[in-house]
DNA sequence: CTAGAACATGAGCAACTCTCATATTGAAAA
DNA sequence: TTTTCAATATGAGAGTTGCTCATGTTCTAG
């Protein structure tokens, strides 16, 4: 939006300062008066360039959003077979995880913006009590099978399903059913996988990564 | 907390009033005077009962958590082999997403966990834009598959792996590491079967669905 | 040189959430 | 019954925060 060269080094230093004070305190903590004291400008100067408080957040995560999509262009683009394209994206998943690791500006923005963190860590705890309720299930008819190995496939299987509830009501319905349908698949593979294949073992489709 | 009967009807007014509020506004815009005045009582006793308005989320979503985990042990106890799990598992799916779609409290209380409406749409396009790179790859290696399967299923897992990295860091390091690697296995399985699978064929484990 | 657009400024408004002093009601002990 | 104390009821207002707007200044195109 700021076309005069002094006005776009402002905006980065407001972009800067929101960035460190998400950093120290979290969305949640994002104050815009702060934000103006540490970007150094009237807090009328924010509100020039930003409509709210949100669009400095959804910003920063706009950038955060090109970048990892240029990320996965790169990574994607040389794939010629199909090993390649399995060695490549399990690649991105690696690297997009030390990313989500190693910077927690980009995961508090995405973890919800002035949300409630007691309700973020009752989800995980509510995909665990049912995990736990389907992995045990799965140990009851497969006693064979690795205890951890199961844990964590019917935690995160829990999980996701939940996330794509939430995505597939977020779309039109038909694509939403089909989402739903395709997450089916992949969960009752995954859990018809992980009681096959015994204490400790890999699947076979990660077994060259 | 409260131990008298004429209270303990009052809370659930306070309760009832909350839900209505959040079917017509969504959890963004509830107020803290409205629901009082919904509820026939002063704000005074709003917080008698509920230690800040974010409590007040929180209450609703533990009964409907309560009554889904209720519904998941049921559906999971009288399995005995594994196609009764996998088709246990199928139905618990259909029936959780007709909830998801029936009930527009559930959905708004577990996306409302980002305040920001544009955030969330952001999020959705930006699974979307990364699934469209993943799917055009997966084309230009096996033309043949079928492009619709092909999109959902690349869409699916690109948000699926950005739901997984905020669990992962949301637990402990190792469990985190392990859910990872869970989820790798699944996405490149899921990506394998994909484009092998030909112009709308199903999966084969969900076949007996 | 000049007109108009873009930018700068910060006191104050409006909308919230939550507190607290005080009054009232319920139930158990005397 | 009377007493006593904990539980409950009440709503004006304190405190915080996002955001506005009237006014002044700087840049740039014609």
């Amino acid at each position: 939006m700021p076309t005069q060269q002094r006005s776009r080094e402002r905006v980065e230093r407001m972009l800067l300062a929101a960035r460190e004070i998400i950093a120290a305190d979290g969305t949640d903590g994002l104050r815009m008066a702060q934000v103006a004291e540490r970007a150094g400008v009237p807090i009328g100067s924010l509100y020039q360039f930003f409509p709210d408080k949100a669009a400095i957040i959804r910003m920063l995560a706009m950038r955060c959003n090109e970048e990892s999509r240029a990320c996965i262009r790169a990574g994607l683009e040389p794939v010629a077979d199909e090993p390649g394209l399995l060695a490549a994206f399990g690649a991105l998943i690696d690297e997009y995880y030390s990313l989500f690791r190693a910077d927690p500006v980009i995961s508090d923005i995405w973890s919800g913006m002035q949300a409630d963190k007691l309700l973020r860590e009752m989800e995980v705890e509510e995909s665990r009590l049912n995990g736990r309720l389907l992995a045990d299930t799965i140990r009851r008819i497969r006693p064979g099978a690795d205890p951890a190995a199961v844990e964590a496939t019917a935690f995160l299987v829990m999980h996701l399903g939940e996330a794509t509830m939430r995505l597939a009501i977020a779309v039109p319905p038909e694509e939403g059913d089909r989402l739903v349908a395709t997450y089916r698949r992949m969960a009752l593979e995954a859990l018809a996988g992980s009681s096959a294949e015994g204490a400790g073992g890999r699947g076979s489709v990660s077994a060259g990564m």
